[in-house]
DNA sequence: GTATACTGTATTGACTCGATACTAAAAGTG
DNA sequence: CACTTTTAGTATCGAGTCAATACAGTATAC
């Protein structure tokens, strides 16, 4: 019980001196941190999931606030809001080439990237490997979705040299296969069973 | 470089979603997600650290808006102000009892627990060492200070059954040495030299 | 003793955030 | 088809964080 206390503290911590980081970053384009969050996901999201709904869900805050947020990146041109051609309730929220430069200068931060390389490559694996596991148990116990990597979500399918998602039945580009989705589930035996995420 | 991004984003939604859990747990107090973490920070500092400044560091975040934070506990009777006796510049915060009840409740966050349950042990061992690293190496980064329990620094000693701390001068209790402290300076070689962290 | 550094407070303005109520589109139901 | 329900997103409001600035009181250096 006390691990779990420490642990809880380290990654807090660490969480805060990241949104301070992101504070920085975000002052010479006059951005709050979670306009950076916002950006930052945007840039590593794929067409299902580039949605204020989506964000909502990955930040952890209200739809309402999103909502806000989305508006002032919109009127500094970061973003545009593009309307679904068959859903049209749905916006799809991309990037603008300003908006991806400063995606890009945020990634390129150099305190954290000299964290990082101080730490042995070996040691950063087993970190990410452990990290994305807590991660998925954390939002188990959220029931909330996992928002992996497409490449690695049950559905993803491979065949005849052809991407697909066996979810939502359509294909897939290469270029996606990489991206984060809203709909995503491990394959995991290990970890247990997936009825808590949302499967129709 | 790809590696590091990943990892980025993992402690970052894991910090969200415990932003999220205090956020929850502070509700039935009237409590803000700072307010909670304020009252735990408080319920694990020692003598010297349980001070407004420290508090600003510890957080992040400047001392006028731990100013503020503080005023906010004082007033819902969660925490007590007590001057100092040699520096009357430096106020001292003392959780009261209903304020320690609360951090007691926080802490025993349940959906924090069962997903630390659902790890191995030992796989939470590693990642609090990995991160007690990370956090480290990213505290050398910002020039913070770092924050650790007492009786991991160098500056600890124990001699004929008493504690004291080599830096200060001065006898320590035995409760103390578990509690986190603001000139804490680990005594690791293999992560270089701690030139970065204030020494008298 | 005076200048300087340090700890904490007060005030202000920009902004986040949740809550609530709302619109519009889709999907389900008879 | 009409109807209800669900879903995606927006608008508005008030509470509250937060940094910045200016400030008061205390300690330390010289």
């Amino acid at each position: 019980m006390k691990n779990s206390q420490h642990l809880l503290g380290l990654i807090e911590r660490i969480g805060n001196l990241l949104r301070l980081e992101e504070r920085e970053l975000g002052k010479a384009d006059g951005l709050q941190p979670v306009h950076v969050q916002v950006l930052e996901y945007l840039s590593l999201c794929n067409r299902f999931s580039n949605t204020p709904l989506s964000l909502s869900r990955y930040l952890g805050i209200s739809k309402g606030t999103v909502s806000q947020s989305v508006i002032v990146l919109e009127n500094k041109g970061l973003i545009k809001k593009v309307q679904d051609n068959n859903d049209r309730r749905i916006v799809h929220l991309v990037l603008s080439e300003t908006g991806k430069n400063v995606v890009k200068n945020a990634f390129a931060n150099e305190r954290w990237s000299n964290t990082c390389e101080r730490l042995p490559a070996q040691q950063r694996e087993r970190m990410a490997e452990d990290l994305a596991q807590l991660l998925l148990e954390l939002t188990r116990q959220h029931s909330m979705q996992s928002f992996g990597v497409c490449r690695t979500c049950k559905y993803f399918t491979y065949e005849n040299s052809n991407y697909s998602c066996a979810l939502l039945q359509i294909p897939l580009k290469a270029s996606e296969t990489a991206k984060l989705c809203h709909e995503h589930c491990f394959f995991d035996s290990k970890t247990g069973s997936d009825e808590s995420l949302s499967v129709p």
